[in-house]
DNA sequence: AGAGGGGAGTGAATTGATTCAATCCGATCC
DNA sequence: GGATCGGATTGAATCAATTCACTCCCCTCT
């Protein structure tokens, strides 16, 4: 045992633990002997006394896509603040593998789990509630009371993505979507065809280009679709701006204008959205706050001994970031001497 | 205890770990005590027995760059095809960052580390090493023979993109660089002057452009002091693409015309250069395939039990992707009908 | 001087899964 | 019928840290 090497046994635990509980002779004997036997403690004894362990775990949909990654950064950081670790993962919008990744959490007996859901039924995170381990939804209006859950307007966003469109004369509409599992997809939608509604323009105005994947190869295909499409949209809002990136390569590609011929809006307003081919608008979402605000739900119940924490439901609000990609063109560039 | 339900106790370790040596019978009467009690093992239980977790760490320098992305990605199949989870942290290329990471895997006793080193000095690995946990570096070469590597020859790729340049014409290129603690923005330079070199060119004809960042935003700030140098160089070699992008935003908000004034060369051919502004030249790394590799080496060497294993390194080919921002520019867009 | 108090340190119990030597039991063989 | 064999099952030991009731010892108060 290394704690022989000082001299004692449950003392090194106070070394560790409460070092003021210990003679300051005694205490550098121990720290002599930890530093030089390399010493570390096995966070799995800990955790096997402690029933749960110092890490918290994010599922989310896409770790490809920045937007999912500011979270992870907000969330890491409030996570880190309290000295845990955090395990990103990466359910690729799978039932399958989510249902896989949070078996693994509650064996690893995480703290609690930060997830944006791919189950649409909830079927998932109904059976792992069993497991009695805290979860807060993000991105994701609350399911159930069950729950703390922070998320963004997506109705208004899509009011203000078609909103925008709409005032600037458009009169029809794609919608580049994803998966009808995924509530995102939905509600933009709905606030799409609110915004279509109050411009007094029924659904038909709302062309939809259906697409399995939320990437940019799948704005790619989902571009090549909207050029085929008889009579054309002039305008189109992509469900976020992976899609809108590849949908602005498709028609750049054709030759086709943007946004003269073809206006393109956004979702997410990842930091390549202004870096883009022709810079693009989009709907700002508070990717960092959100992240940052479901951790510190998540250890707020974590941490909650006396039944004290009360379930929120967070919703904050998306913002319109206009670019050049659904608006006015500016003059030519002027070259420089 | 849970197994009581059943009957009996480490028979239940056995319906779970060696099923056929139970009879069906015991083995479906545990299973239902299983089910209806919601039991699932402790893993900080068995990775106490064990002595180390069922988890890879992943610490990588920069989760905002896509590059590093794409290595989590392969790392990820590679180690859930082992049956092992991976976290994913992020050092920010920050020496105490990485020290704090890595005191965090000895204390979880992950099965093994993949690592991007943020300190030069490789002193934070030396005091890993004691750990006896098996690590690989990541898109770095292999600093001592005491553990594997994976890595993309970076001088090449230097001298790929500045040759590319120089045999276009250009005879002073820029480098917007990074901290010079990086192997991969020193080996970059290296590459870029031995390009020079063997078209006659001199140290001088590479201005760098130091940026202690490497993002977008560190990208904008290098770009605005190019602008500022006389004589301003006809050609920019960013030590990555997320500088690139940033440059080139900063040079088209300037209205110098890219590349036409300024050519632009990136280094890792993510996703997004080929759908910026300009759609950018890049030097490509295969990044999930390096991540891929690099835990399939690890998971060798953690599971190798009879001293089998030596320490490889394996050094990966770059390829110059040619895009507009270096080349020729196309015809003015053709307006569709 | 003896009792009482408190700070320092001890070590057994606890946590849950795994492992392995030991036990049990039915069946086969001599 | 007794011995032997082997498959099924058991339960104690193990892993490392934490916790807590307990011991020790020294100091102070009466």
């Amino acid at each position: 045992m290394a704690r022989r090497a000082g001299v004692s046994v449950g003392t090194v635990s106070n070394v560790i633990n409460r070092p003021e509980a210990v003679l300051p002779d005694t205490r550098a004997r121990v720290l002599a002997a930890i530093e030089e036997l390399g010493y570390v403690r096995s966070e799995s004894a800990r955790q096997l006394r402690a029933g749960r362990s110092r890490i918290m775990a994010l599922l989310v949909l896409d770790m490809g896509n920045p937007f999912f990654v500011d979270i992870a950064r907000g969330a890491e950081r409030a996570a880190r603040e309290a000295g845990l670790g955090v395990m990103v993962c990466n359910s690729d919008q799978s039932q399958e593998e989510e249902a896989e990744y949070l078996g693994l959490f509650a064996e690893q007996r995480v703290c609690g789990v930060l997830v944006t859901p791919a189950d649409a039924t909830g079927g998932n995170l109904e059976a792992f509630a069993r497991h009695r381990i805290p979860y807060v939804l993000v991105d994701r209006v609350a399911a159930s009371t069950e729950h703390c859950a922070v998320c963004v307007d997506d109705v208004r966003g899509g009011m203000l993505a078609v909103g925008h469109l709409v005032s600037a004369g458009h009169r029809s509409v794609a919608y580049v979507s994803g998966p009808d599992d995924l509530y995102q997809i939905r509600d933009r939608r709905q606030g799409a065809l609110a915004a279509l509604a109050e411009a007094g323009l029924g659904p038909e105005a709302l062309v939809e280009i259906p697409s399995d994947r939320l990437d940019v190869a799948a704005g790619r295909d989902a571009g090549a679709r909207l050029l085929g499409l008889v009579p054309r949209p002039t305008a189109v809002f992509c469900a976020n701006d992976l899609l809108a990136l590849g949908v602005l390569q498709s028609l750049y590609a054709a030759g086709v204008r943007v946004p003269q011929d073809i206006a393109i809006v956004g979702y997410d307003d990842i930091e390549f959205a202004a870096a883009a081919a022709v810079p693009l608008t989009s709907v700002r979402q508070p990717a960092t706050v959100m992240g940052r605000m479901a951790a510190e739900m998540l250890l707020e119940e974590a941490d909650d001994t006396g039944g004290v924490h009360r379930h929120r439901s967070v919703v904050l609000q998306p913002e319109l970031v206009v670019r050049a990609s659904s608006s006015a063109p500016r003059g030519p560039v002027r070259p420089t001497p």
